[in-house]
DNA sequence: ATTTTGACTTAAG
DNA sequence: GCTTAAGCCAAAA
């Protein structure tokens, strides 16, 4: 087990932490990681993705639920599939429901 | 130490 | 709603 940088570490703990059945943006993964505007900072982090199981970066979606990032297949198959058993998604304009499925910390 | 790049965000046209 | 521009952050070269 490497050590990594203390933002990337909190920012993991942080994707870790997101329930099941919610999402989490970039900018919100990145403000509970202590760095609000390192959201950018924080895809690239997905995108090395050192524990897929154990790091859910498919619960992390793009600001207003924008289903970026990722793979173009991965969206229509893996992501959508897997969201729609957990996550409810707005098929109107194929994001995710914020509203609903939104994490929030209380 | 400087430059480049990337799974971002917001504002403006 | 989409495209462009600018901002901001961290890691790798």
């Amino acid at each position: 087990m490497k050590s990594y940088s203390p933002f990337r570490q909190k920012v993991y703990e942080v994707v870790k932490q997101i329930p099941k059945g919610k999402v989490a943006t970039y900018g919100q993964v990145a403000a509970l990681a202590g760095n609000p505007k390192a959201a950018r900072a924080v895809g690239n982090y997905m995108r090395q993705n050192p524990d897929q199981r154990t790091i859910p970066c498919h619960r992390v979606v793009g600001a207003g639920g924008a289903l970026i990032g990722f793979s173009f297949g991965m969206v229509e198959d893996k992501k959508k599939l897997l969201e729609e058993e957990e996550v409810l998604f707005i098929k109107k304009s194929d994001k995710v429901d914020l509203k609903r499925s939104g994490w929030r910390k209380y």
